[in-house]
DNA sequence: CAATATTATTTGCATATTGCAACTAATATT
DNA sequence: AATATTAGTTGCAATATGCAAATAATATTG
């Protein structure tokens, strides 16, 4: 598990650069990596809460407000208010937004299919399948609330 | 190839937040997730150049810099002037640095364990033998100088 | 149903992070 | 010796972040 933790650490870490270099390479458009999360999770949910994405993104709601606010101007993001509860905005990617993104996915998965490319197909299925298994996991261990149960005592 | 992309996106940003919520929970110093990455880093090499660091991490040299100013009024690391070329900076871990990155260890491994607590013994396996082919390709796949042959022609 | 509590979001303010350009010091090249 | 290159630092302006307080809408409760 020691090994793991330490392979953990350096993938995510690679993983974070292609990511960042993808968000300046890529489209024109000035988006941060923090941004393109947030334009990703929007289109992954339909018409998310704030609260609900800055949440799954682990952000204080006041900074994502910012971000939003940021995002809208950019004319990449439309906010409107919830129907249901008026103190709730629902988010939504403009066309623009959306192109944006669909343009870093394209350099994304472009990436990934060179560095995929080294595998034979078996390792590459293997690969894929781990990381559904991955994910599968970590939701699991983080629904059981985390924060709570998961702390650990390690204060000196 | 596109799922995997998500899959990817998503791992690594939960991972992100499990290693936020450890630094923050975790040990009394205050040490931000950039910083434990520069502690994870100079641990991992032996004694590494202050370039060396900054650039397995994607940092900006100077931002580096600045880093490592703090971590060294923290007394977490130490630098000393390479006895080859005068113009290098020599950085390692002080006793409390090093005390301070274990914490950080034990708290993320205490947490995978019970992330990967939920599979079987053969998906483990599975997922750290992945773990350990995606690295590699990762690795292989930027020594090829990904900046150059990688860009992907997507302006509009 | 009025008073109070809770929830969603925004803003002010102080601090931390980042990027770029310019600078210093040491070493390499010519 | 003059010039170029490399490692690292610093100033400055732009962002990003966290916390406390404010606003507005909805829920709860006596």
């Amino acid at each position: 598990m020691d090994s793991t933790r330490e392979q953990l650490q350096i993938f995510v870490r690679r993983f974070g650069l292609l990511n960042a270099s993808c968000c300046d390479e890529c489209c024109g458009e000035q988006v941060s990596m923090a941004q393109s999360h947030i334009l990703f999770e929007i289109r992954r949910a339909d018409s998310p809460a704030m609260q609900a994405v800055a949440e799954e993104l682990g952000m204080e709601i006041t900074t994502f407000s910012r971000q939003i606010k940021t995002l809208e101007t950019k004319k990449l993001v439309s906010r409107r208010v919830s129907p249901d509860d008026r103190r709730v905005t629902l988010l939504s990617l403009s066309d623009e937004g959306l192109r944006v993104l669909t343009q870093i996915d394209r350099y994304m998965t472009k990436r990934l299919d060179h560095i995929f490319g080294g595998m034979s197909v078996f390792e590459r299925e293997t690969v894929v399948r781990s990381l559904g298994l991955l994910n599968e996991a970590v939701r699991r261990a983080g629904e059981a609330g985390s924060r709570q149960e998961g702390v650990v005592a390690c204060r000196k």
